[in-house]
DNA sequence: CCACTTTGGCAACAGTGTTGCGGAAGTGCA
DNA sequence: TGCACTTCCGCAACACTGTTGCCAAAGTGG
């Protein structure tokens, strides 16, 4: 919960909660349920039985949510006997946020509407080591481009007051830097998340390492960004992304609170979703999956290390070996379920894109072992291929600044 | 947060937020920081500070706690140019919780006030194949032994009203059966936290396994405590209640929000404070730790598995290769830190008392190379050696009951 | 057409944290 | 000794939350 007028606690410690930040949560918590209703809709009684509020909670929140241009009536229900329940959906185009994967050799921009569907995208290739000054321009001009096609038709955006509790701090630089000025003009843009490989600091935005581009070391992306831009940027790992942008489209939903994203491309990481929410520890080293050593003694890692499942995985995966890969995951995937109790395991990326039956069987083929050996109440965690494929990532990113609009995925 | 008057949400979904339950939360949070700081007491401004509330907000709510007797003005502090402030401190006696750690084949009781200061203790040895009824015979008979030291002295407990949100449920079933009745006539005991081995269900308080004892599968061991003590229990697995009285007793406090507590006895397991909570998972299945796999295709387990952890620590430690005991439980260690980002790891258990500086160390070497390779920012993470010894879990125990009140620990 | 059920808004209410202000209790200086 | 100043902290009025009691609206079913 975050306080909204007064400024937080001096200490990192937990903070107090006023009035505004209850505000804050509960309507996050009526924006967020709009949200996972998707265009079917979502009457107020059923929102009250869902946040246990009472209906005239409800009814004065999603009042001030119509007012704001963020929620609208749409149909009623079926009469049960009395006056049919009236349905209110979100409203997609009140918002919108834009998701960039910054990829070794390829750059994704997506801008994505306040239900998290895409309505525009930017792909092309790029060099990560062509220098800061070409990638951030770059990643400058496709984020216009795919801001340029809302048009005028954005302004019908997010109406008076200061949206949900998010803070307005859509102002930052509006003199910024470089050709195009910024984009603090399209009202309904909320800001840039960027997802990109290699250990950063989430909460500073600056990278500390990207493997194989030394250049960048210590590189603040986040302000640099937000200057060049005039919005407000999110910086996070790729992994993490992910498993954000599965925490929220997903099916899964209500079922998976914890889940943990695997991601075998040209490495291998993961992401963790724990009770709904991204973890990431405190430095963003969360989520090293990789480097998890499962063989002692075992071949040398470039990281330094002996027996890493990244190493042992890819090897066999060079050998052809694909069964034998995923018995690797499986059991770096089982060293995972056990010390966490997670709910789901969801794998994705190009290595897993290449066989997704092959390592689905083999890795629940491990879990199941797995579970059966812990006798009963003990149904093997499912396994599955994380949907949307390779999107996922820059869907993620766009992600980082819609959830704190709907109270989940970030603390 | 937890709704206080109004029923809770029906699906397991985040819980909206009323007034109750903001007063809760902030009454919770005072009262931790009460705690924190000890004899040595805090003032309202500086809970103010921590807090992020406002100095009128926080002398309302200590208002209301020293009219309930939990807490009490305690001299005042130097002056720095003005009024000096109050100090404030918590009132010691105004609680109580019972602890009860069940091993294998001894029992220890503890019971302590609201600071969390053990102020009396039992301890026996134990059968845990004895059969329940000796069993539950046992832990009765030294429940109400260390209870009963209270006295009539205890009457002086908590005051009017409910406490501080916790729920006033200390009378289930003062009619309960067994000899010497209930305990619920004795005001400030707020209810019994019992720690064992073995997988478990925490919410139901329901026994899955203890390894060794097949004819406790399945006990409601809560239920059953519950009604022949006739106050509230809870249960939880002993690594866990390790992990949460070190978290709440913790001079790492502040410093360690997410830590690994590892204990290696007769086994190896791990208990995870993840950002102040302890980490359960939806089935009080996390923290599997000895059953993680660091050698495929090595030395078979009694889990099933081959290359477990705990298989190849406790045969280094058989063949009386401590030093190489403690490099696989570094290796394991390390695999933890990298998943999670944690802050600290504790070591703790019987077996690590033998020898606790060669662990440290060993630990210690094996994530400081880890550390190493990390590069810039990358400190190595600390290790040491869990404090309070033995009665650590006991004293976690009784934690069960009191963190609820001071708001960490548990969701 | 009427009784009944169900929804959902209006108004009054209880209780939160917040703001404005003033008394209390010290220090520091003339 | 007296006075100005600083700092702490509580009282009273306030703004805002969610809650309760009540009633109009909008359906169904006889």
């Amino acid at each position: 919960m975050r306080t909204a007028t007064t400024a937080g606690p001096v200490n990192g410690g937990v903070a107090g909660a006023n009035l505004g930040a209850l505000r804050s949560h509960n309507t996050a918590l009526v924006l967020g349920l709009l949200r996972d209703a998707g265009a079917e809709g979502i009457s107020r009684l059923e929102l009250a039985e869902r946040t246990g509020l009472t209906p005239q909670a409800v009814s004065k929140i999603t009042a001030r949510l119509r007012a704001q241009g963020l929620a609208a009536e749409a149909g009623r229900r079926a009469s049960t006997g009395g006056k049919p329940r009236t349905v209110l959906r979100l409203v997609p185009e009140a918002g919108h946020a834009v998701g960039v994967h910054l990829d070794r050799d390829e750059l994704r921009v997506v801008l994505v509407d306040l239900d998290g569907a895409v309505v525009g995208e930017r792909r092309g290739e790029l060099d990560l080591g062509a220098g800061a000054e070409a990638v951030l321009g770059a990643v400058c001009g496709a984020v216009r481009g795919v801001v340029g096609e809302l048009g005028a038709d954005a302004d019908a955006g997010v109406g008076t007051g200061t949206g949900a509790g998010a803070g307005a701090g859509a102002g930052i630089g509006t003199g910024g830097t470089g050709a195009g000025g910024g984009l603090a003009a399209v009202g309904s843009l909320l800001g840039v998340g960027v997802a990109l490989p290699g250990p950063l600091d989430h909460v500073r935005g600056v990278l500390h390492r990207v493997t194989g581009f030394p250049e960048w070391d210590g590189f603040p992306l986040r302000d640099a960004l937000a200057e060049r831009l005039g919005v407000p940027v999110v910086v996070d790992k790729d992994t993490n992304a992910a498993a954000l942008g599965l925490a929220v489209g997903g099916e899964e939903g209500a079922a998976g609170r914890s889940f943990a994203y695997l991601h075998l491309g040209t490495g291998l990481g993961a992401g963790l979703v724990i009770d709904g929410s991204v973890h990431r520890g405190a430095r963003t080293g969360a989520g090293e999956f990789g480097h998890q050593v499962i063989q002692l003694d075992g071949p040398v890692c470039e990281c330094g290390n002996r027996g890493c499942v990244e190493v042992l995985c890819l090897a066999a995966v060079a050998r052809g070996e694909v069964a034998e890969a995923a018995r690797v995951l499986g059991v770096a995937a089982g060293n995972l379920v056990g010390l966490l109790d997670i709910d789901v395991v969801l794998l994705g990326g190009r290595t897993v894109a290449g066989a997704p039956q092959t390592y689905v069987s083999g890795v629940g083929e491990v879990l199941g072992v797995r579970a059966r050996r812990e006798g009963t109440g003990g149904d093997a965690v499912p396994v599955r291929v994380a949907p949307r494929g390779e999107r996922i990532v820059a869907e993620g990113a766009a992600q980082l600044l819609l959830a704190p609009l709907f109270g989940r995925g970030e603390d």
